[in-house]
DNA sequence: TGCTGTTATTTGTGATCACATTTGCCGATC
DNA sequence: GATCGGCAAATGTGATCACAAATAACAGCA
């Protein structure tokens, strides 16, 4: 293992005895691999270029190499892994043709969903309330964050607000779309903060965001989503993406 | 087996011996089931509902189980399947909010796809000659299936006609998108033409896509595409697409 | 020291087994 | 005749093994 990153901060230690059913809450061991690998995707945990071999995941999600198999096979089955020329699997390098066309489908795809999740919101007060506080908490503890220079948890809330966002919509299949092409660049969020350090992520949109909802405007939202979506794609084409942090 | 509708016209007959490597051409038999089930899917030879087993699959492709359930997972991935409540896998069934994400999604996707195409071949005369007469032999022979009322075939030849177009943008990324939209309608296009005969499949814009290509002209292609996926989709809508074929 | 060819290890893939759960079926009961 | 209960077959999941291909490590030579 050695000098490898760590894709999770360690199982967080059973806390009863050692032969409970794996707290398995009736999800499958694949399930939980895979949920836990695409989260770490999308903030960014994993390396552009890194491969993952199966018995490699396996060993570090302590699981037989069956749950491993098939939570990789998820993962690239959506794109965001890349299959080398000789059936070994790695997170994807970035071209410029590919961050274009990301960004192309998030600057339609994104505004779309927060819009629908404005206009579903209209008719449910309570859950708009409820969006609004969970939205700015999720960006306090984003700024927070920021100022620590926490690189990880800045990418982590970051996700987290705009999933947050985009999940009231309740529009699953736009979600599946939205959730892959994260999928894609959460790896080069790492690497553009690495190169540009977190002074460059301090001016997002999120308060617009925010305030846009509070005043029920469908536009406003959509273009401080779109600014959003801008600053960071922008960020990382400034930045040399072709290179693996 | 028995009353199951087949999901392909059954292997080829191996025409040699019966020990040679599975006509294997390195690609992994996993794959192979994959790409057999996804064109399945797209070109509607997949009832809504239906369940697929590994074992099933195992049998009908004349595999063993671990190749069926790396496929079946890779579909469920790409939202081509849908889990029921007991971890169990089945053709999905579409709702009216689906089919209208759907529809918004591909509304954008495919004439971007398109355009990027046709600017894409601006410089490449040759290829853009060779999709041409690609595009307008697939539509010669998608008519023919039309007036033979062939509704397999036509669904068949109606996806290669859009994605020959589409995969000449070489938007890799987007295209998977498109592509995972497809696998979801795809099945329902079996039942809408079930219900309202091949007679409704007559007036398709193809004919507008080619032309929009020969006069280099984005703005009507995007225009035809545009037309020609309302006229699918309302098609569906149309249709009773809650119940199965 | 730098390169090369060989060996040892790792890896993906497919097969098969075990087990708990679910599904489908058939007869008993009201 | 319809409903319920229980039993047998089917199914998803995880584990483990075998094998060929690919990668990494290394020794020998220039």
């Amino acid at each position: 293992m050695a000098a490898l990153e760590k894709i999770y901060d360690r199982k967080p230690s059973k806390e009863g005895g050692d032969n409970e059913p794996a707290s398995d809450g009736n999800v499958a061991m694949h399930e939980q691999v895979y949920e836990r690998l695409r989260e770490a995707l999308i903030s960014g945990r994993l390396s552009p270029g890194r491969v993952l071999s199966v018995r490699g995941i396996a060993a570090e999600f302590d699981v037989s190499a069956m749950p491993a198999r098939e939570a990789i096979r998820r993962l690239a089955a959506r794109g965001a892994l890349e299959f080398t020329g000789t059936r070994r699997v790695s997170i994807a390098r970035m071209t410029e043709d590919k961050l274009d066309e990301i960004k192309a489908a998030r600057l339609w795809l994104e505004p779309t969903l927060a819009e629908r999740a404005l206009i579903r919101l209209d008719g449910q007060p309570r859950d708009r309330k409820k969006l609004l506080r969970e939205l700015e908490k999720i960006d306090a503890s984003l700024d927070a964050a920021i100022r620590r220079g926490d690189a990880n948890q800045y990418s982590q809330y970051n996700s987290e607000f705009h999933f947050a966002l985009y999940r009231a919509s309740e529009a699953t299949v736009l979600l599946d779309l939205v959730e892959s092409l994260w999928m894609r660049v959460g790896p080069f969020m790492r690497v553009v903060i690495g190169r540009l350090g977190t002074s460059c992520l301090t001016d997002d949109h999120h308060k617009e965001i925010v305030q846009a909802i509070e005043e029920h405007d469908p536009d406003a939202l959509r273009e401080a989503v779109r600014q959003d979506i801008l600053h960071g794609m922008d960020n990382i084409a400034a930045s040399d993406f072709t290179a693996e942090g």
